[in-house]
DNA sequence: GATTGATTTTGAACAACGGTCAATATATTT
DNA sequence: AAATATATTGACCGTTGTTCAAAATCAATC
């Protein structure tokens, strides 16, 4: 066979990515084969290596797009400037959406690119703008000159957070009690605790 | 070739969990095959076939040691009565335990069994010593009669340390502190956010 | 010691995998 | 119309997990 004019490379690359997220809700990493996303696609396993590099490369970009529409979720929500509430009304989000596409999100996570190939700088920078979400809440409850406390605050609850929605999906823990209990609770005593320590600090001994 | 008499199955069994885990600690889950542990230990792949399941069993076995190694590591601490210091001391260790290990410890997340099926009874059991472990150490935080908040709060912070530590070793988010700092903040801010919770409702209005 | 029966061990075989590439068929330019 | 560039493919390679009949050995019986 020979040079076709169906689709340009572009629709092709979205294509391919489109069947591969179908597949991988459907069944996860162990579906993504070569030969089953190119089958979905009506062309060959060979077309797909000169869209990516390899199949590790369309999983990351396929990551990519997962990264970016969490990012579309979590970034509508309104936001009025109390730095718990809006923390709360995030992580209850983030949940939400780590059940609705847990399958995806856990595809985040899953893949591993062999010998320890670190990701591309745009797969990190899409990781940092999630997390600036989390800081952003923080900016009233950390006045200026405090951005470093606040980064990490926002670090801390952003990795326990993480780990929560991990155990849950990945069902390697048994939590007999909902994780948005569990977020709900991290949130407001982690914060009622720095809250105490900034008052000490600021009104006890000096 | 037939029947030999250099081992007994129980020492298969173990040689070969054994190689695996040499393996896993150079190559992580992608060196994992069925022909490399055989020939590691002499004997064909086959004979691993007749010890395990398939490959997923065995490596499954092999994240059940790890879970043993990390309960022994953590149960030896001393453990002072002093609930933040104990579960500080608990963190650290875990902490240390995931570097010292690390592709031991990622095995035990980087692998997932095909098709939905469920760790065995024996794997959840390991996890949830751990999980008491933690919740030991908050027995004096929580008097008698608070059983549930006391799951709780271990569940929450084992999860959170849990996810600082995946983060960590996997990569995924640049974090630009040592996890050491966020589970020590995590730790004491939480327990803290907790007391005042639990001395207003005692002291404050009822 | 010879014979029988139960167990291990193996190498060959299978289907499927990721990945490569020369051959080929079409699009594009000259 | 001829020449050139490009995209697509199917065959191919090595490797994977897994199965299994054949073979070799151990254990028990006569």
């Amino acid at each position: 066979m020979g040079r076709r004019a169906d689709h340009s490379r572009d629709e092709l690359f979205e294509m391919a990515l489109s069947a591969a997220r179908e597949i991988a809700e459907e069944d996860g990493l162990g579906g993504l084969t070569a030969r089953r996303i190119a089958a979905k696609i009506g062309y060959s396993a060979g077309t797909l290596y000169n869209l990516f590099d390899d199949l590790d490369d369309l999983i990351v970009h396929l990551n990519g797009r997962t990264l970016d529409s969490l990012y579309e979720a979590l970034a509508t929500a309104p936001g009025d400037n109390d730095p718990e509430a809006d923390l709360l009304a995030l992580a209850q989000g983030y949940i939400a959406f780590t059940r609705a596409n847990a399958k995806l999100w856990n595809l985040l996570f899953e893949h591993h690119r062999p010998g320890e190939r670190l990701l591309p700088d745009w797969h990190h920078q899409k990781i940092g703008r999630l997390l600036g979400l989390m800081d952003e809440c923080l900016v009233p409850f950390f006045g200026p000159g405090r951005e470093a406390e606040r980064n990490h605050t926002a670090r801390v609850l952003w990795s326990s957070l993480h780990g929560m929605c991990l155990l849950q999906t990945e069902k390697k823990l048994i939590l007999d009690e909902p994780i948005e209990a569990m977020a709900t609770s991290l949130v407001k005593y982690y914060l009622a605790g720095l809250r105490t320590s900034t008052a000490e600090s600021a009104g006890g001994k000096t």
